[in-house]
DNA sequence: CCGTCGATCTCCT
DNA sequence: GGAGATCGACGGG
């Protein structure tokens, strides 16, 4: 009961969503859908998703699970679909994934850019901002800021009432970009694949090159 | 508008 | 010792 209070637009995305195996579909279907958090305090923050990375696990270059490496860090790749594995890179920016498939499938997918609809006063605040514009959640480290959603979060469930997803928008194949990842030039042939998904048009896209 | 650079944690060589 | 799933400040055009 107290899950189905916590939903604000919709019915929360089940286990089952996130458990399955193919993180490609995966990452195109969470375009359009919603991200909560209700972290360090009562109010309520988040958006729908417009730009997604999928990272394959074992046979992906670029990803950390690479090879099925384990270290502290990456332990929780490990788990089943539906937590959260965040991390901080370069040294100060939290990048949030949300993890996918069965138990020891270390699948992932990083949420690059969303399109804010709730709590934007306290996102603006997280950010030390005074202006919405697409710079608040337009690139990984920069959503996750808004969102509170830090290092100490890895590992969270995103199937209770700190940090979840909601039935949003599906899109259709045509309103979704594909083209590759960014920051991955050390990946060889895996830097080349397009499992970067953005959705056509939208304003709220990151930039990055 | 664009390119450059510093910040500074985790993991690898 | 070096590089990285980044961002924002700064200086030049």
């Amino acid at each position: 009961m107290r899950n189905q209070r916590a939903a604000i637009v919709g019915k929360k995305l089940p286990a089952a969503f996130f458990r399955r195996e193919d993180v490609l579909q995966i990452g195109r279907e969470l375009l359009g859908q919603y991200l909560f958090t209700r972290l360090g305090g009562a109010r309520v923050t988040g958006g729908r998703i417009v730009e997604t990375e999928a990272y394959a696990g074992a046979t992906d270059r670029a990803s950390h699970a690479f090879g099925n490496r384990r270290t502290r860090r990456t332990a929780v790749m490990y788990q089943a679909g539906g937590v959260a594995y965040i991390y901080l890179c370069y040294g100060l920016h939290a990048l949030f994934n949300i993890i996918t498939g069965p138990q020891d499938i270390p699948h992932a997918i990083l949420i690059r850019a969303l399109e804010p609809t709730h709590g934007i006063d306290l996102m603006l605040r997280r950010r030390s901002k005074t202006r919405l514009d697409r710079t608040l959640t337009a690139g990984p480290g920069a959503l996750a800021q808004a969102l509170g959603l830090r290092v100490r979060y890895s590992g969270a469930s995103l199937l209770g009432n700190k940090i979840w997803l909601e039935k949003g928008i599906d899109f259709h194949p045509a309103e979704i970009v594909s083209t590759t990842r960014v920051g991955i030039e050390y990946a060889g042939a895996d830097a080349q694949r397009p499992w970067r998904f953005l959705v056509r048009g939208s304003a709220w896209s990151s930039r990055a090159k």
